[in-house]
DNA sequence: ATCATTTTTAAACACTTGTTTAAATTTGTT
DNA sequence: AACAAATTTAAACAAGTGTTTAAAAATGAT
């Protein structure tokens, strides 16, 4: 049977759904069994829990969402150009995905410290050797002499919190989700502009 | 009795921690109880259910939130200096409160649309008059021509994704609670500079 | 066709959930 | 002191939770 209509692969990409969009705590198992249209027994025959479930869930999520961020780190590119590529790829794959950066961050925050389900997940980021490729720039006098916890938490902000604070942002100006759509279009480019601009200033 | 050690006083201070570090699904009525030292049937005596003293915490919270925003926004100084002092005053209240933005966000994404206790709940910013000045010094040349929503939405990336993607980052980097709240206070004058660099690039 | 294995099902398990009840206690008033 | 009102308690309610069980059905090998 092919492998992504397997009752295992329907069970992992329901729970997928409705994990990210409520969280762990927010959803029971036998929501995720009405999800996949299967008996709520069989989620715990191929993943033994709903803890483990989520694990596998989270794993994959992680990888999907680091996928992208490491093809860029990882072209032969000016640095410049992979800040510009990493914000289009990041808000691309994320209009397709919304739901992911919350999902994410606020899992990340509800385990206990040291969660060796979580450690080292990161880890793929900065194997790409774009930390080394920054310090580089920095010292050849390229890019801004910024500590780079802050340039990536900069990038992270810009790039994901837009989603993460939807409903937010649609009270502050009363807009629905066609309208903010757009406007994240829009965002997109007012960050690309002011992220090259701060962390590359030498231009002329 | 004191207004802040009533019985109902101490429960919505219980439900406030517990609701706003679990969020609403995270936790039990039990749980709110047993941190109030009190008996659960008493959370339902003086809120009449977990929803209604969840509405209770949310819109205190949200008051608590956007008092210090307000207080800048209505002050008589530049438009510039107010955005130094917005960040400067997020970053002191957050760093009190730091489980408040990732709270905020994902409990404004919860409910469905159109839920009346988290409707024009956010107006107050709207009726500082921010917006309006932020237009005329637009139009006056001493700010950037950006879309409001796109200013808003930058200046909030910057001040609170930090504090929700604490777990996340601390992944990435490795660092310890300590650790993190220092590179906080270097983060902040980051930011302050990057924002102030991109709105108002007139100078000079 | 037989039979062992894997998969699926309905039912039940013990426990927690939000909420309510009715009795007990405390409080304030006369 | 006596009594009514407000407060607090333990207990129970039905419904939902994650998980397990044992029987049924489907599958594949001989």
């Amino acid at each position: 049977m092919s492998k992504d209509t397997t009752t295992e692969a329907k069970i992992k990409e329901a729970a997928k759904r409705v994990f990210t969009n409520k969280g762990f705590a927010g959803c029971s198992s036998r929501e995720i069994a009405k999800e996949a249209g299967m008996n709520v027994a069989l989620v715990n025959y191929y993943f033994r829990s709903k803890e483990q479930l989520f694990n596998v869930v989270f794993h994959t999520v992680m990888d999907d969402f680091m996928l992208s961020m490491k093809d860029v780190f990882r072209m032969k590119q000016p640095l410049e150009t992979k800040v510009r590529l990493f914000i289009e790829r990041e808000y691309e794959f994320i209009t397709k995905h919304p739901e992911i950066p919350g999902f994410i961050v606020s899992e990340m925050n509800r385990c206990e410290k040291g969660d060796s389900n979580k450690q080292f997940i990161m880890d793929e980021i900065a194997e790409t050797g774009i930390f080394e490729e920054m310090n580089q720039a920095q010292i050849r006098g390229e890019m801004r002499k910024i500590d780079l916890f802050s340039a990536t938490l900069i990038l992270m902000s810009n790039c994901h919190f837009p989603f993460i604070a939807k409903g937010l942002m649609q009270e502050i100006h009363h807009i629905d989700d066609e309208k903010y759509a757009q406007q994240l279009v829009l965002h997109k480019q007012y960050v690309i502009e002011m992220m090259i601009g701060y962390l590359f200033p030498a231009k002329k």
